[in-house]
DNA sequence: GTCTATACCTTGATAGAC
DNA sequence: GTCTATCAAGGTATAGAC
């Protein structure tokens, strides 16, 4: 449920929420530090001093941003281990994801990768925070390779996650959309490369 | 030679050089726009107003920066191809050369990789500048690559590249040197299981 | 050629009227 | 609870004294 925020949870919430979701597609398209008050101000549709009554500062709004993208990953994964029982088809799953944001990362990177690295260098702080929306995939990878029976799931999961980074680094680099997808149908190959030899069951 | 600046090459030249030097590590350390021309005046010694009389603005810094890594990069590359003619060896150096940047690369990431998506974000002018130094390293792979008689080189030269940029990711996300020598001792054993059939000789 | 002083704008943040 | 007016600090860039 996350930590409440010091309006009381009943009106303001939704203007909460818009701030949060501006401010969430903000960061992403042009960066933390280079998204201002203003900006966000503006794609919210709220007066520049009205933030100060949801959020104390800044980093206070990407903290909410943080917790809203972990929020939604987590959703996600639930939907996707709900919805599949096969490990293997859960990971297609995930593939099949990144495909669907095809033309985000062709544009803006990775939105969870692009976000790391830019707090990596000097904010460590807020980098911290950052790194849990991996952490969440890489437990989750690290489940579903677990689940088909892979010794080293978590050194493997965290591979894995490399792959996907890489292609998406070198996606935005080049705007190679075909590159991307041949990357995707080489991860799909791997996933289906894997031994399936469940270990309880 | 590169463009030449107006300052009359002479006297100020190696002023020229210190600033581009000290803009160089700091814009890698903490990013291009995080960097603001006091750090820079104040890491090279410099009185803050002096920069106009080399540079007429901070894009005009980091071209030259960017000018700067790719003489160096194109160097190594030249030395790398004067001292090895085994393109299988020359792929060696170059994972060898990213062993030596290890305590870097923990700490703030890939230089290329991470310049590249902050600019690929929102300026797409400074990106284009940004992305030839891929180019350089994609296109020296890809003669390695095909020297050694693969087929598709260009792309199997970007598929590396994004090799190594995922876990220049991971290890910056994670901290992670451990993972980091596991991922670089497989792009070894990759470079040892290409087939060895140079095609003309 | 080198450096000081400063202009002008935008930033994150606050105070207080409504 | 909502918004206006404004702050101090820091940003890039310029003018002009030495």
């Amino acid at each position: 449920m996350a930590k409440k925020p010091h309006p009381a949870p009943g009106q303001g919430e939704t203007v909460r929420r818009e701030i949060v979701e501006a401010a969430n597609r903000l960061f992403y398209h042009r960066g933390y530090n280079q998204t201002s008050f203003t900006d966000i101000a503006e794609a919210a549709g709220i007066p520049r001093g009205n933030f100060y009554y949801y959020f104390r500062s800044k980093d206070d709004i990407l903290g909410a941003v943080i917790d809203a993208r972990i929020e939604r990953i987590r959703a996600m994964l639930a939907e996707w281990d709900a919805a599949e029982p096969d490990p293997r088809l859960r990971l297609k799953r995930f593939a099949q994801m990144i495909r669907g944001s095809e033309k985000d990362l062709l544009r803006y990177g990775c939105p969870m990768g692009s976000l790391n690295i830019e707090l990596g260098k000097a904010q460590p702080a807020l980098k911290a925070r950052a790194k849990k929306m991996f952490d969440l995939f890489i437990d989750w990878l690290a489940r579903q390779l677990a689940a088909l029976g892979q010794a080293d799931a978590s050194r493997l999961a965290l591979q894995a996650m490399g792959r996907v980074q890489g292609v998406a680094v070198m996606t935005q680099v080049y705007g190679d959309r075909e590159f991307m997808r041949a990357q995707l149908a080489e991860f799909d190959a791997w996933i289906e490369s894997l031994p399936a030899q469940g270990p309880a069951k």
